[in-house]
DNA sequence: CGACGGCCTGAGAGGCACCTGAGCGGGTTG
DNA sequence: CAACCCGCTCAGGTGCCTCTCAGGCCGTCG
């Protein structure tokens, strides 16, 4: 198990550091918000330990950041404040977990430990279905070394379906990520794009891998 | 999003649920461990906020059960003490989240839709009768490798089923949990929808899985 | 043994969920 | 400025689902 624990203060860094290598982790340290931004955005770890106050980078900057280009370790946020708008503020980065200073050693392992059992939920960079592979870097998609162009939207949607990894998405879950909670209009575009990539992504290579399952939503099945 | 509330204290219920409603949840409250026990195995809510002291069960072993069920929906422990060893013990039973009381709104608020978002971990959340599985997830159902195609209410009442693992469930329970509490149709129903999953989880198999309790309800048999 | 009540089942009507083609406005590109 | 693409709305069509109803079956009890 790999820890990453961006810590500015040399004690306190030591500390933590000592205390879960000798629960068995394997620590790095990183002293600055830079340095741990770099090392984070490695995703090999299976979870960080990042206090607020860095020098270099803010401690809610890297954690946004590294959200914001697909990373998904599970974080713990550590800081001084106790205000309760900071702990909300924290979790809306996109951090799992929240600490305040001063902490015992001992909650700080059950929380990590709780974080890592819950796991980081798979991520992988390029996302893949049967055939059908889906590259958000590049925004790029393919079956059968043939590319699809897609629009935003679509790539949205497609993008979003196969995260799901074959589950059910139910519309109005659809509508939330893939146009947004504020959405306003006719729930109908869901059909129609689901429609329009069926004739781009299926139709053209005779497969069925867009479901639809009445009654609660659409499906991705790998080359149906 | 559907979230349920296990809280002994009326003010401290009502509060909660007044609050999550006006930001737009749907929320279901119960008062003891038992009820709250048997509302949180039906695993249709995005979250559950539990209270630690309740009449009946403990919360721990609410979540505890749960857990153990295979039920993963995100837990949030309440508790009145603060002790740092019971933080850690909550989050042992299984809990995602920890709370003490006092606590602010805005910041069971804030944790909350950090619980949903995160979601529950992919756990295999697969439903198991015999040689009968239900996956809520991907909403395939199979018997000895072979698909079954079920409709969205079929689907419901099999799960709910299922979910009561082997106990009998009534028919004024099913409809309330199935068809939903503001059901105003002929009772008849069920006992139509039950034919119906005869026939297709039963009849091809020659099992007699759902069986009729006269005058109790229904019940499930692995692969009777 | 007869009557009653709970349960099963087939038929069918209505409605809803979903699909699709047409078309419009706004932004972008040549 | 025209042509195009994109995102979205709208309306019409279709097939499946859901539910009701009525009649028959069967266990239970007087």
């Amino acid at each position: 198990m790999r820890v990453l624990v961006v810590e500015d203060e040399e004690h306190l860094a030591a500390a933590i550091a000592d205390g879960l290598s000798a629960e068995g982790f394997d620590v790095d340290v990183e002293h600055n918000g830079n340095d741990g931004l770099w090392r984070g955005r490695e995703g090999s770890y299976d979870a960080i330990v990042l206090d607020v106050l860095l020098p270099g980078i803010h401690g809610y900057k890297v954690c946004r950041t590294l959200r914001d280009e697909g990373i998904w370790t599970p974080i713990l946020i550590l800081t001084a404040k106790d205000g309760e708008y900071d702990e909300a503020e924290a979790l809306d980065t996109g951090a799992d977990d929240f600490l305040s200073k001063p902490f015992s050693f001992v909650v700080l392992l059950a929380r990590l430990r709780a974080l890592i059992r819950r796991g980081a939920p798979p991520r992988p960079t390029v996302l893949e279905c049967g055939s059908l592979t889906l590259d958000p870097g590049t925004r790029r998609a393919r079956r059968a070394d043939a590319d699809i162009k897609l629009t935003a939207r679509e790539f949205a949607l497609l993008e979003y379906l196969m995260r799901k990894d074959g589950n059910v998405a139910s519309k109005a879950e659809i509508l939330d990520h893939v146009w947004g909670i504020d959405f306003a209009g006719d729930p109908n575009v869901v059909e129609v794009y689901v429609g329009y990539l069926r004739k781009k992504i299926d139709a053209p290579f005779g497969l069925e891998t867009v479901q639809t399952v009445r009654g609660a939503g659409y499906r991705l099945e790998p080359d149906a």
